[in-house]
This record gives structure tokens, sequence and C-alpha cells, in this order.
DNA sequence: GATGAATGAGTCTTCATTCAT
DNA sequence: GATGAATGAAGACTCATTCAT
């Protein structure tokens, strides 16, 4: 297979993976069918099966993909030499973004029940997933070790609680809307570091 | 009909309810068959439609119920006359707890695409979300007039960010944890209001 | 489930069963459709699956129940007190009768490449038909030390081509044909025992 | 065209039948794919039409250059001016060997169901083997009325007996076994001619 | 109220075949 | 001659729903 035709493919693995990933975001895995991709691609259904053996791997392929890749993202930014709470603020701003590059497969990442479609592939991705959540924990243990936070932090609930606030995001936010990633990022950060009162 | 079986239809109906809650929750609406309801309440799955028309009425025959319920308790403890912080430290414990009683119902409510399955019923589910979600706005303004909070907060953006974590724990949340929801509800507080700096 | 109701089912299955033999036998089970079943018995295709899980469940259903039931036949025939000759002439018989009981059946069985089908099935049914085989030996090596066969005879090629030529018969054999069963099975057993010379 | 090409053709063509046959023989006319066999030969499946324009014309052709071939060679043999019953132990080894030469071809002869497959070009090969059967009978025919064989023998069925001891070993006969095919050849002949009696 | 049976529309997947390059 | 890509028709299987009893 020459160079240039293995390009052509990956080229169109991508836009079949990009477009399955904005259907089973939009409608959920079970409720697209292969048809809709194919529909959207103008293809006939069978020939997705040309580049991925099932939906299955289609849908996993696209979330082991992304997810690696997120992590490494996390990792690179985080092993700065910065202060502790400065690296938490740029890994808020670093999070937000990387899950919203795609924020279609990170979507079915965290909201479709992957274990019930196949429980190995799930344990994968799942495991990339606690990578990037261990990440978090250790950077909050340095701001308190280096006592730029509070002592009595209970870490693993303060690590909940910022990715929970920070994913939900991808089912609210607004690209067209009032404020970007980056002010998203910085009030979450101002909001997290000083809290509300006055 | 006479009372004993109006409320013995009644009993059976919550009974199908939950289950479905369950079954709905744990593996998604479109994975769970009729028939693994039946199963689990040891019935023929034509039985089911005795009670419920359809497996979409049984599916947003809980959502409404058990929100509509929320919206009122969330209504009856916010009504108060407490101070606004006062009343924002009871609201995020009515929350989890609210949600926490059904989580399986939330979380359906939470993470499927109900819009895909039934507009307009998703649209009636999805207001009074919107209803809970203006109160917690309505509270924070409070806030913020009284002096309470800070003057320069973004009411919608925090909002957000307090009911992403909230919410979230109707994933992470371990009923035999180390943690009891009030104890979780007490932390966030603690975050939300004074901030994770030394 | 009530007697009369598992009756009903047991003799539907039974069709089905015959039906699908039949089908199989005829057309090859790969070039079978479900469809194919289903209209002969005028129903849905999809019904078929309320009595069997799966078109391999349906092949091999037939196959072990029925080589059960030849093996049992064939050891109840066997474990006479007949001389060994005596016993070999009835076992042809028997062995005729019972395959074609069920033609359609034992074709599949000896035609089919189950092994590619379902290899762990196959090898079930694969053994029982290996068990058929070792009695037919015991007979002949019973008809060697009683002196009633020659000596020098070899005991496995001369089962396999006692078995070919029986087993063949389900290919050609004619039930309205000029010769009955046990007409065959007799000229069978004159061949075999006293050969063609003149 | 030239000799060169047209030659490499022909052997291409050649192999081509030979991994069909091969893979028909193994896993049955419909288990086999158009690519199983493109796999094995390194060539994409697409190519194979350029020798053969259909699966079905990969089928019939081997089968009917080889049982042509198999019609001569039994006919060579068999019109020789040997004694019947010499010419019927030759023939036994004839076939053998023949059906032992190619006996992918003639497993799939013999089990497939050619008829389903294409009931025209079935029935030119069905022919072919009606045609090696006639001989059989003419054999047994000739030794009767040459009294050597016993005038009472069944001609039509003691055809089918030794046709189905001698095929079925397209199912047994395992080329690295105990016995070659001239060994069985002789076995079925003794077992054919003199019986099992002592 | 409940059940066993059946339906029929849908969904994934397969595969022989075609064809532009 | 050969390939990568695509097609399209078919087939196994699923499942919400219906209904006579």
């Amino acid at each position: 297979m020459s160079e240039t035709v293995k390009r052509k493919r990956l080229a169109k693995r991508k836009i079949i993976l990009e477009t399955g990933a904005k259907l089973f975001a939009e409608k959920g895995y079970h409720a697209t069918r292969m048809q809709d991709i194919a529909d959207v691609l103008d293809l006939q259904k069978g020939s997705l099966y040309y580049y991925f053996p099932s939906k299955e791997a289609l849908l996993f392929t696209m979330l082991e993909t992304e997810l690696s890749h997120a992590l490494v993202t996390m990792r690179a930014i985080v092993s700065s030499s910065s202060s502790a709470l400065s690296k938490i603020e740029q890994a808020i701003v670093a999070h937000l973004k990387v899950f919203h590059r795609y924020p279609d497969i990170y979507s079915i990442y965290l909201f479709e029940k992957l274990n019930t479609i196949n429980q190995e592939a799930a344990t994968k991705v799942d495991q990339i997933g606690r990578d990037i959540e261990s990440i978090w924990k250790i950077l909050l243990q340095e701001g308190i070790e280096e006592g730029e936070l509070k002592a009595d932090i209970d870490v693993d609930l303060t690590t909940k609680a910022i990715l929970g606030m920070c994913n939900m995001t991808l089912i609210w936010f607004d690209v067209n809307g009032r404020l970007t990633i980056e002010q998203t990022a910085q009030q979450f950060t101002h909001l997290i570091f000083d809290g509300l009162k006055a």
C-alpha cells in the first residue's frame, strides 16, 4: 500500500470517527445507527465496515485515541516547574481546553455506560480516566505540602468537586456563548482558590 | 375500582417505576429491555403494559414525578427566612439529599439524551430542571445583594459550577464510602464559600 | 406454566426442529435462511427465536437429541445375548432403521461441516458418533474372538467400510423405491458376510 | 496474448482452483468467502474476478474438470481385457486413487448440495457421476454373466454399497495413517469378494 | 390482571461483485 | 493485471408492542 493510499485511508478513518463521535454525542451510542453515520458521509452503511470492524470498534477507537492524547497533554502541562497554585491554574485551563477540543468524544466518555457495551474495552478507557484523575490528586497534594493550600483539604473529594465542575461544562458550555473557555477556566480557578464569600 | 384495588395498582406501578429506574440508570434507557424489567419483577414483559402504555411512558413518568418532588423540596427549603449564606448552605445539603434519595432517576435525568427519545416529554422535564436551576441563581443573587457574597460573582457560571460539582456526585458517590451525604455537602459548602487557599 | 401449555410448547419446538431438519438436509445449513423455515411454518422469522435462541441452537438441538437416541437404540440392540453374527445382522438393520427414521438429521450430521459452525457443540455431537462407531468395533472383535469371523480382519477398516456402505444410503435410498430398508439391510448383511464371489 | 502470458494465466487459474477446492472442502462452499481464498493467495479478493467470473464458476470449473478426468481414467482402466474379477479389483484401486488425487474436489462433489447452488451446472456434473456409476454396474453385470460372481446379486444395490464404502474414505482416510490407499483398496476387494465369515 | 405467543419493523453485519485508477 | 474502495442486497437477531385466552 503506497504512502498516498495510506494517508487517504487514515483521513477517511478520521472523518468517520469524527462523524461518529458527533452523532454518538448528540443522540447517544445506542440511538445512533450505522446508517445515520453513513448518511452524513454520503456512504452506504456497509462501507463503514471497510474502515472499522464494528460499531463498538468505532466507539472505542475514538475514546482510546483521544483520551490517551488528553493524558499526554495533562502530563506535559503538569510536570512543569511552577508553583503548585500556578500548576493547578494551568491544569484547569488545560483540562477544559483539551476536553473542549473534542467535546463529543469526552461527552461520550463521561456519559455513556461504556461497560455495558464492552466491559474489556471500557476498562481500558477507564484506566486512562483514572490516570488523569490521579494527576489532579498529586497536584492538590503538592499544594498542601508546599503550604499554598489549606492543610485540612480532603484531596479525593476536592478532586471530584473540581472535575465535576469542569466536566459538566461539556453539557452546558456554548462555544458561541458569553464566555470563552479561558474565561470560564479563570472564573473556576478564582472560585476554587478564594471562594464566594465577600 | 375499589380503594384496595387502586392501592394495589399504585403499589405495583411504583415498584415497576423503581425497578425501571434502577435498570435505566445502570445500563441506560436503550440498553434496558422491557424483558429485563419484567425479569426482575418475575413478570411477563407483556404484563408491564397493563401498568404503562409504553417504555417511554415508564421513563417520563418516573422523571416527572420525582423531579417535581425535587422542585417542591428545594422551594420549601429555600423560602425560609435565614441569611443568604445559610440558605445556600441548606440548599447544598437539600440538593444532594434529594438527588441521592433516588439517584437512579436523577442520573437518568442528567445523563440520558431525553430529547432524542421524546421531544415533548423531554421539554416538560427540562423545564423542571431549569426551575430548580433558577432557584440557585436567585439564592446567589440574594447573597450578593445582601453583601454576603462577593459583588463580582458571575451568577450563571457559579450556578453551573455548583450544580456540576453536586450533580456529578451521582456518578462517583458511594453510599458505603468514607463520607456521608451530609459530610460531602459540608465540604462542598466550605470549598465554595472559602476556597482552597491557605 | 401449566402442563397443557408446556406440551403445546414442546410440540411446537418439535415441529420447528423437523422443519428445520428437512430444510437443512435439502439445501444445507448455510443456504437455509430462518426465513425459509418460518415460511414453511407460516410464521414470522422473528417468532422462531421464541423457541430457539439461534440458528445454531436449532441445528445442534436436533443433532444431539436424535444422535443420543440413536446411541441408546444401538446399545440396546447390541447388548443382547445372541451370537456375534446374529448381532451384527441385527445391528445393520437397526442402524439403517434408526438413521432412516430421521434421515434429514443424520444427513446433516454426516455431511455438514459442523465444526466450522460451532466447534464446541460439534465436538459433543461427534463424541456420540464415535461412541456408535466403537460399538461396531466391539461387535466385530467379538465375532473374531468367537471364531465366527475371519481372524485376519482389520477391525477399524471393516467398521469404516460397513458404516460407509450403510451411511451412504442416506444419499441414495428412496423410500418409494424397489427395496425396503429391511431388504437393503439383508442384502448388505449377505454381502458383508459372504462376499460376491460365485 | 502471447504463449507465455497464456501459460502464466493458466497456472494462476490452477492455483486459484486448488486453493478454492481446499477451502471449499474444509469449510464448505457457503462458509468459504472469496476473501478467504484471496487471503491464502496473498491477493485482493477483487483480483480473483480477473480469472473467474464468479464464485459459482470457480466451483463448477473445478468439479467439471476433475470429474471428467476421473471418468476418462475409469474408462481406460475398465476397458481392458482382463477377467471381470480382475477388472473389479483394478477398478476399486483406480477409483480410490483417482478420488484421493484431489480429495478436496471429490468431497465437494459428494457432499455439497450442488443443485441448490446452480441447477444447470449441477446437472452437468451429476451426469458425469452417473456415468462413472454405470461403469460399475457394467462391471458387476459382466462378472455375473461370466459366472465369476453370484447370479443372484442385486447389481444396483451392490454398486451403491461398493461406492458408499469407497467414497466415504474421503471423510476418514488419513494420508499419514496406518494404511495406504493401495492397502485399503486391497482389503475392500477382499471384503467384497469373500466376505467376513470364517 | 396476567400470560404465552406472535408480530414486524428495525439494526448490525456480511459478502459477492463492480469499477475507477 | 491488480488494487483499494465502494456497493447493495441479504441475513441473523432483537425487541417494543399487541392480543387472544
